[in-house]
RNA sequence: GGACGCUUAGCUCAGUUGGUUAGAGCAUCUCGUUUACACCGAGAGGGUCGGGGGUUCGAGUCCCUCAGCGUCCACCA
């Protein structure tokens, strides 16, 4: 039935055969036609990793998270499924794909064209881009594989043309000439989502300007960008400024030679801040987005003065012309001082939008791109709003509701090859006339499709049903079975940094194509950082590999030291010393399982009920109801923690539990009893429960290891796993004990409490006295009361092994103790220190508890006497002070004395 | 310029609706190889809860304020 536990445990070994055996068995597949009343379904999509990513920490804690929910729900008897794929990621695959191109051929993906380049793209896919789906593999992800998605899916990429052409119909979608955040790098738009603000140390340079009409009268200007002067439109003052108003409709002389010489109009418009710089703004509308809006008011002429790669181009005039924005910059300077026009340079720190993909600046442009005001806002917002939809932690509500009141329209195309291509024609005979279907019009020939693609978001937006078999034609009567079933789903599990660009964005597509929200909860993880607090990051090269870690340790190892360290969507910041500790913690586990076969014959360990059958009631003594007890609140702490997805008070409760209780306490004192055959099947039965159950709540956090065991342990059949297993409620749990006639007795949990103590101080009383481990140590009792003495009785036995005691002498009250002593609960506690003690450290350590107690008896009893305290203070309050200090009190004096025949003896 | 978060032992963090003498793990120190585990066991030292003020009989826990760190949002060139 059984076999035997080996001496070692191998992690590597043990996770490759069940995660085999799981998938082979058809474990983590979801089958919605299983979906009742009383098996409720549970579902969950991953966040789609990039298909060009490598397993990082950040995935370990997104990806143990959802797995512990999911592992859960089937314990609780769900039906789950927990749906995985990967995401196309545009840019980052394309640039990725074309640096190897560039690489091992010296080409271009222009060199190749755009079919030969996609077709490039896909083999890559194909050889690497599973790479990710492995590593989560071997974390121990229990995603149901067979239905994994990829966002380029022929199917999804249909729903994503569909809905594109839905929204175009609804006018949600237009195509407009705009100012767009333009990458230099990767030649295309961007969203505002993909431009990070950066800090920049740069320049404010102050130049001079002529104005036309007063030659010799000159304005002075302070800009960050010099080189865009060829790009000036205007001179714009703050029409209330008394300084300048009077210049307003006059004009100035551009002072870089450029193209068209003519002179600027100087207008006044109200955005213009007094205090900034001078007060006089040059205003280049093609490039910014400030200047853009007012040369909108005052209809001026946009000249653009770069080419896409962010070079300058012939407009800019021949100085500047081909060169390098940056150079650009430099030169302009130069050319202004020996025009004697620069006035000052001052350092200074401005803002600039970084391209989160290229890191470089990014250039505001002006370009006609397609853009999407954003639909289903108001159901969007008011889901959250209302706590129909929950977000843990709740504060991330109020950035989603900020967000959702400022929503600026979507650039949605990218000037790209990789993606989704636009289902837009242009006619070639009038380009104004547009063709927007998901099928290519009839006179193919005569139409020209957009050459643009969408932005990868635009796709992961419906990720939560796209994946399920969704289709915007299809009536809902008619939808597979997978989405009736497992939409919407239950939980979201991701970043709070992708809130914006996939969070929202889904809230709104579920209300848009199903009417209803796509999740109930949203769980937002931590950042994980470094031991310094950093971000981790591949540039920074801070991040552990966590394949080499799983490798080392464990994948159970890695989860539990990921989970011990997260708090509730606080940061994270890794150190594998948590994982050490997780490995540790398996190690601890598994010898305490070996320890239990060794013990003694395996018993009928074939179900909850079996087991507990095996326990006689009569035969148990208080550390087993303290142990029960333990138990049945371990069950409950994990049950509501996980509810309340504070995964680190998860991991904690187990180990705590596992650690302290059982094994250092509870399995150390059953030794006495293995030893009496009476006694003995009883210690077992309870060890057995204890366990199982325990290996229960523990399956979502560390399943490896809690399979393998579980089966070791004979608490089910070969070709059975784990999660079939219901886990029981605490209730249930404890219902089942009393079933057999087993009621939690809390005074025998309470006198476990006493004793522990009492153990420990009397450990503590032969540590201080260099008797840490002798065995045969003669101990001396003053009870404290005859309740005292009734406990002492009844455990007398084992708490000699415990403490190492030849023997425990009573003594009456008024005896005098010999050596050493302490206060313990069950009364003063002496020790025989006969050439042992050693006189003065004892007494330093007994002032310092008398100075101690001192404290705390006069805390007390000023708390006591304050009448207010008294008066207004709850009854059990008050009582429980009173009783505490009279407690202090009698320990107190206790020492004193102690430490008064300690002077007499030194 | 706004918003949010954090600040508790050397380090990383727990501390439930304010209520008895603030807890873990790691690290440190002492002792230990007793028939599960040295990836172990026993014990010890170490915080007054960022500063200040307030509310209260009572505050790590609520309020105000200051400081430091971090994150997000924002069209001051």
């Amino acid at each position: 039935m059984t076999q035997d536990i080996p001496k070692n445990y191998e992690s590597a070994q043990v996770e490759s055969r069940w995660y085999e055996s799981w998938v082979d068995k058809g474990c983590f597949t979801a089958d919605p036609a299983r979906v009742s009343e009383s098996r409720p379904a549970y579902s969950i999509v991953i966040p789609p990793p990039n298909v060009t990513g490598v397993l990082h920490m950040g995935h370990v804690l997104n990806n143990t998270i959802q797995d512990i929910l999911v592992r859960k729900a089937r314990l609780d008897g769900k039906e789950v499924l927990w749906l995985p794929g990967t995401d196309h990621a545009g840019i980052a695959t394309q640039v990725m794909v074309e640096k190897q191109l560039k690489k091992a051929e010296g080409k271009t993906r222009y060199d190749l064209g755009r079919e030969a380049f996609l077709e490039r793209v896909w083999d890559w896919k194909k050889e690497k881009g599973g790479i990710i789906i492995n590593q989560l593999k071997k974390l121990g992800c229990s995603c149901d594989w067979s239905r994994e998605r990829f966002t380029m899916d022929e199917r999804y990429s249909r729903c994503i043309q569909k809905i594109f052409v839905d929204l175009y119909k609804k006018g949600y979608i237009y195509r407009g000439k705009r100012m767009v955040n333009w990458c230099p790098a990767s030649l295309t738009a961007l969203s505002d989502e993909e431009v990070i603000m950066e800090p920049h140390k740069g320049f404010l340079y102050y130049f001079k300007i002529e104005i036309a009409e007063e030659p010799g009268t000159f304005l002075t200007i302070a800009t960050t960008r010099p080189e865009t002067i060829p790009g000036d439109s205007a001179i714009a003052v703050n029409p209330k400024d008394e300084r300048y108003a009077k210049y307003i409709g006059k004009h100035a002389i551009r002072p870089l030679p450029c193209e068209n010489q003519e002179p600027i109009p100087i207008v006044g418009d109200e955005s213009v801040e007094f205090e900034f710089g001078t007060g006089v703004l040059k205003v280049t509308p093609a490039h910014d987005k400030t200047d853009f809006e007012i040369g909108r008011r005052h209809n001026l002429k946009v000249t653009d003065i770069m080419n896409p790669d962010g070079t300058m181009n012939a407009l800019a005039g021949k100085d500047l012309a081909g060169m390098e924005r940056f150079k650009a910059r430099d030169k302009s300077v130069e050319l202004l001082r020996e025009l004697g026009l620069l006035v000052k340079e001052e350092p200074y720190e401005n803002k600039v939008g970084i391209s989160e993909r290229a890191k470089v600046p990014i250039e505001p442009r002006l370009s006609e791109q397609w853009f999407l005001k954003y639909p289903s806002v108001p159901a969007a917002r008011e889901c959250v709003a209302s706590g129909a939809m929950k977000f843990h932690p709740e504060r991330w509500s109020k950035v989603y509701e900020h967000w959702m009141g400022n929503l600026q329209d979507w650039c949605i195309s990218r000037q790209l090859w990789w993606g989704h291509r636009i289902p837009v024609w242009y006619s070639k005979s009038d380009p104004a006339k547009i063709y927007c279907d998901v099928t290519p019009p009839a006179d193919a020939e005569n139409w020209e499709q957009d050459p643009d693609v969408l932005d990868t978001w635009f796709s992961s937006w419906l990720w939560p049903f796209a994946t399920m078999g969704w289709d915007m034609d299809t009536p809902d009567a008619e939808m597979p079975e997978l989405l009736k079933k497992f939409y919407p789903t239950s939980d979201l599990v991701t970043g709070p940094d992708i809130i914006f660009f996939w969070v929202a964005r889904m809230i709104m597509a579920g209300f848009e194509w199903r009417g209803e929200m796509p999740f109930r909860n949203v769980y937002f993880t931590g950042i994980v950082r470094d031991k310094l607090g950093r971000k981790m990051s591949k540039t920074l090269g801070n991040s552990p590999d966590p394949l080499d870690l799983i490798a080392r340790y464990g994948a159970d190892a890695l989860r539990f030291g990921t989970m011990r360290s997260a708090p509730l969507g606080q940061d994270v910041l890794f150190d594998e010393k948590n994982v050490e500790l997780g490995r540790n913690f398996c190690n601890k586990l598994w010898n305490a399982s070996r320890f239990r076969q060794m013990s003694g014959p395996m018993a009928d360990n074939s179900s909850l009920e079996a087991i507990v059958s095996r326990i006689v009631p009569e035969l148990c003594d208080a550390d087993d109801h303290a142990i029960l007890d333990g138990l049945v609140r371990l069950v409950r702490g994990c049950s509501d923690a996980l509810a309340n997805y504070e995964f680190n008070a998860y991991t904690q409760a187990l180990y705590a539990f596992f650690w302290n209780d059982f094994c250092d306490w509870y399995v150390e004192v059953a030794k006495t009893r293995l030893t009496d055959e009476k006694l003995r099947g009883n210690v077992l039965a309870i060890q057995d429960l204890c366990l199982r159950q325990f290996l229960l709540c523990l399956a979502p956090l560390t399943p490896f290891i809690a399979e393998e065991l579980y089966h070791l342990l004979g608490y089910i059949p070969e070709g059975e796993f784990l999660q079939s297993q219901k886990l029981v409620s605490a209730d249930e749990l404890a219902g089942t004990l009393e079933k057999r006639g087993l009621k939690i007795d809390a005074t025998a949990v309470n006198d476990i409490a006493q004793i522990r103590e009492f153990v420990t101080q009397a450990r503590a009383l032969k540590s201080h006295n260099n008797a840490g481990t002798k065995k045969d140590c003669l101990f001396r009792l003053v009870l404290k009361d005859a309740a005292a003495g009734a406990l002492l009785e009844r455990n007398a036995a084992k708490l000699k092994t415990l403490i190492g005691a030849k023997e425990i002498e009573i003594l009456s009250e008024n005896s005098e103790g010999i050596g050493a002593s302490a206060v313990t609960p069950l009364g003063t506690l002496s020790l025989d220190t006969t050439g042992l003690i050693d006189v003065a450290a004892e007494t330093k350590r007994l002032s310092k508890e008398l100075e101690k107690l001192d404290k705390a008896v006069a805390a007390g009893t000023a708390k006591i006497n304050n009448p207010a305290f008294a008066s207004k203070a709850p009854a059990h309050i008050l009582e429980g002070a009173k009783k505490q200090l009279a407690e202090t009190q009698a320990k107190r004096d206790e020492v004193a004395k102690l430490l008064e025949s300690l002077k007499l003896k030194g």
